[in-house]
DNA sequence: TGTACATCAGTGAACGCGCGTTCACTGATGTAC
DNA sequence: TGTACATCAGTGAACGCGCGTTCACTGATGTAC
């Protein structure tokens, strides 16, 4: 880290981009201040205005990038719908979870920082192509339901989102106390059963 | 509010408490300061120490009494399992996500405030007793399945707890854009669904 | 290959701000006699 | 009923702190000739 280099930074911009996201995995979006993450850049507050608009803005790009990887895991595990649109939405699920703990400061600064997507144009851009994702995989899903009776697709990924969204919310971090189960056990369970109930798993095991 | 009063406030330590929900419930957990909440105490920052440790005892006296209400909503909305376990089970449900919806500086202070429960043992307590709720209304649950195949009561609440979590956090407050269905519906479908994955609902409507 | 110069990334000092917290104090209340 | 006094809730001023942001600057880089 300390490794010598000149009056020029070299990359300073992802430095500073990477140093908000060790900020914020170690002590949560609250934790990360633009100050903070200049000294662990051994830069200069001033310096992030070069490569940043200020705080909201720096904070935003972790966002974004967040969900780039974010939907590209998505994008990866639906798989076109591989092997079949079953298997490619429980991918999608489990996708949700792995991320949430493989990238815990993007995690954060995408859904737990309080920036509203509103104001940052190409976060809310590059998050609608996640959903976007995640919708097509339920889309997909109820195709192979009777006629008659197929839930709307937009509903069962917002189901989707909303499982993921608590089970990675109150059991991936420790904040409930001891859990017995893994946060991953409980999703998928949460899922097999939800799916059963849509008719898509037979009701037996 | 700025009724005449004497020197002496009168009861200082609720109004308090309900300045700092305000404050939440308007512009988020980190939206409230004990310097503001004083002020709309129409107090000295000062004062507030007479009746509070600090700004972090404030607040979780504010989640405390936020779970003692959660806890007493969940006891009336399972009634001793009344009338049907099934009933029972997604009455509970619903009484989480009117009670995010009714007291949202509560919701807010319990659940992303970012205090840890451990540090104040008084919270951890009742938030146990809410949780026990679910948990008994579970286990009431799962009675009703055939022996063999029973699922552990604690995995249905802890999938009951998440499902409604994300609810909440995803669609109660419109974060994620324009959401076509409301939140409640949005977890009674899912409820809905996921009970019948559990052979508890007959699968056609 | 060498020099002049434009570009611009980062410095360092300073700012105003609101925060949580402390302290000696003072004014109101209520109880003892 | 009236007075002395203990209690204690709230005041007001002050503190140190870290924050985000600004500004004139300077040092390094790279391009034109």
């Amino acid at each position: 880290m300390t490794l010598k280099r000149g009056y020029h930074h070299g990359n300073l911009r992802q430095a500073l981009v990477e140093a908000a996201l060790a900020l914020i995995a170690e002590k949560g979006p609250q934790g990360f201040t633009l100050s903070e993450a200049a000294k662990a850049a051994d830069v200069t507050p001033a310096a992030v205005y070069r490569h940043f608009a200020g705080r909201d803005d720096l904070l935003a790009e972790v966002a974004r990038q967040g969900f780039d990887i974010f939907a590209a895991l998505l994008e990866y595990a639906f798989d076109e719908g591989r092997p079949s649109a079953l298997a490619a939405f429980e991918a999608t699920g489990r996708a949700y979870l792995a991320f949430a703990r493989k990238y815990p400061g993007h995690y954060q600064a995408m859904f737990e920082s309080g920036l509203q997507p509103g104001r940052h144009p190409d976060l809310a851009q590059v998050a609608g192509k996640a959903r976007a994702t995640m919708e097509r995989a339920a889309e997909l899903l109820v195709r192979g339901m009777p006629e008659g009776r197929r839930p709307p697709a937009g509903m069962i990924s917002a189901h989707a989102w909303a499982v993921s969204h608590g089970v990675v919310e109150l059991f991936l971090r420790g904040n409930g106390g001891v859990q017995p189960w893994p946060a991953e056990d409980l999703l998928e369970t949460a899922i097999g059963i939800y799916l059963r109930g849509l008719g898509l798993i037979a009701p037996d095991r």
